[in-house]
RNA sequence: GGGCCGAUAGCUCAAUUGGCAGAGCAGCUGACUCUUAAUCAGCGGGUUGGGAGUUCGAUCCUCCCUCGGCCCA
């Protein structure tokens, strides 16, 4: 893999000066005969476990022979003398100094102060010290040019700051902006924690097909794609919700799932066409249960994040400590407005309501019940937005939850419950409908809508009903958005900022 | 899909009532063996996102397009 000599650049005309002198300074490098695209440098030290084991040193404790040190990383800063140099090495995101100077490294000084630039990555052995200013550095007593950087990097002051940049080029946003570094740090920790913790609630994880001849388990449109072999129209599914239930029926009682879900619409600060959802269903417990879980993952997980249940998030501080506060969909709505409970169906007065508020009224849509679109106006205008602090949402009505049990006390409701962090929805729970003939009355009615033109209406999955016909056992589960939820823990307030590679609209 | 904003050197940003496009960093040359955004002296670097129009003259005004951001649906 190493290249040769002379420069074999793709567009040699659209070089700029910066990349014709440093494939200039590489062809020099390979001139000397060393390769400047070096060979694996084993027995590397982190320069975090460098910090590490060096943080109780001063330079009166500093002991002879002083810690020796093998560290590699990216050059962000370089600082030349005539006969020494200062170079600033970065390695996951940790710094360290390290010193060059002309009678320790012979010949090979004149060649590293010439021809290394800032981006270049470096392999360093060398000798602890502390600079008179008391920097903890490694003067080198060896260098070795591990990778040669052709292209220069961004102002070592301002970074990157252009946003498409960032996005494009995720790889130079990580390597000059620190705090893209600790979100997807911290992302993997939340993810890594989140695993721990169902793990030991008795969960265990599975995975299902993320390529799926029936999309089901949500509203949405699906990405079609197709098998060649089996000549087969598949879609990447928009939930792993029906296949989780197949395995409840299976007799595993405590399943769940972190994996990529894919819905077919537009992009927004809340919302990439790729996301990460954790699913998980639990046999014989309630909603109820997975509410109290659910407190119990988010409280842990900011505690284990942060040290403290109460973080700051955009212009709020916002306070995990359980319990959450719990308010009632239709009973919210209600508040709000006036309305008594024989009027939460009553089309023409809801109607009026809106009318009265200047609020948007909806179009009907085919297999929706009209009612159930009025009230979700007022309940997005007047009583999302104020949902700061956590709170679970519950009694949805039964026409927008098509998978989920009606309940016990009152057909028109569901055992639901959504819960919403500072405005935005991060979990979504239910008692699951374990009756394959209303399941299929469902499906039927969704086919129905479907046909009349509601794309995100989702086909019947026959085998679903034929699952349920051996009977599944009562079962609560739940969807967490693990992006929102990394948001939230992160302070980012846009999703492509949790996410490596958003979705772009390909470079012009 | 609609509204508003943006795209100028590798990066971060200026500028022009429409008149030779600038700075800092980065780069190059030189000086410098304890700097840390090193410093000092000098030098080079531009299809002003793409296209069309108005004009003697457009980075600037108009229109179209591309990409992005924010808000709304």
């Amino acid at each position: 893999m190493t290249s040769e000599p002379q420069s074999t650049p793709s567009a040699p005309l659209e070089q700029s000066e910066h990349e014709r002198v440093r494939r200039n300074k590489r062809d020099q490098i390979l001139a000397r005969g060393i390769d400047p695209y070096g060979s694996p440098f084993p027995r590397r030290e982190t320069i975090a476990s460098l910090r590490e084991r060096t943080a109780a040193l001063t330079p009166e404790t500093l002991p002879d022979p002083a810690p020796q040190a093998r560290i590699a990383g990216r050059i962000v800063l370089m600082r030349k003398f005539g006969k020494a140099f200062f170079a600033t090495l970065q390695d996951e995101g940790e710094r360290f100094q390290i010193y060059a100077k002309a009678d320790a490294l012979g010949d090979d000084y004149a060649t590293w102060a010439e021809l290394l630039d800032l981006g270049d990555i470096v392999g360093v052995e060398g000798t602890f010290f502390f600079t008179k200013t008391g920097e903890p550095t490694l003067q080198a007593t060896s260098l070795t040019l591990l990778s040669k950087s052709i292209r220069p990097l961004p102002d070592k002051w301002h970074g990157l700051s252009d946003t498409e940049a960032r996005y494009r080029q995720r790889y130079v946003d990580l390597i000059v902006t620190p705090d893209t570094h600790r979100v997807f740090v911290t992302r993997s920790l939340i993810v890594r924690f989140i695993r721990r913790f169902m793990d030991g609630e008795g969960f265990i994880e599975v995975e299902t097909p993320m390529m799926q001849p029936t999309p089901g388990g949500a509203l949405a449109r699906p990405f079609s794609t197709h098998h060649n072999a089996l000549d087969l129209e598949l879609f990447l599914r928009i939930a792993p919700e029906l296949y989780l239930k197949r395995l409840i029926v299976g007799g595993m009682t405590r399943v769940y799932e972190i994996n990529r879900n894919f819905r077919n619409e537009g992009v927004s600060t809340r919302h990439n066409p790729e996301f990460t959802m954790m699913e998980f269903y639990a046999a014989y417990a309630s909603y109820e249960e997975l509410m109290d879980l659910t407190e119990r993952l988010l409280s842990d997980l900011a505690r284990h994040i942060h040290g403290t249940t109460r973080l700051p998030f955009g212009d709020w501080e916002i306070d995990l400590t359980p319990p959450f506060r719990r308010i009632s969909y239709l009973d919210s709505i209600g508040e709000a407005f006036g309305l008594s409970p024989e009027d939460y169906f009553d089309d023409r007065r809801l109607l009026d309501l809106l009318h009265s508020k200047n609020l948007p009224v909806p179009e009907p849509r085919p297999g929706k019940p009209y009612v159930a679109l009025l009230l979700n106006v007022l309940f997005e205008e007047a009583i999302e937005p104020t949902l700061i602090q956590p709170t679970f949402v519950t009694g949805y009505p039964k026409a927008i939850s098509p998978l989920a049990r009606s309940s016990e006390n009152d057909p028109e409701v569901t055992d639901r419950f959504e819960l919403f962090i500072a405005g935005i929805e991060v979990a979504n729970g239910f008692n699951e409908l374990n009756d394959p003939d209303e399941q299929l009355r469902r499906f039927l009615a969704q086919q129905e809508s479907r046909q009349s033109g509601d794309l995100e209406a989702p086909p019947p999955d026959y085998d679903y009903v034929r699952a349920l016909e051996y009977g599944l056992p009562p079962t609560a589960g739940e969807g967490i958005g693990i992006d929102r939820l990394v948001m939230l823990l992160t302070n980012q307030t846009s999703i492509r900022d949790v996410l490596l590679f958003p979705l772009l609209r390909p470079d012009a």
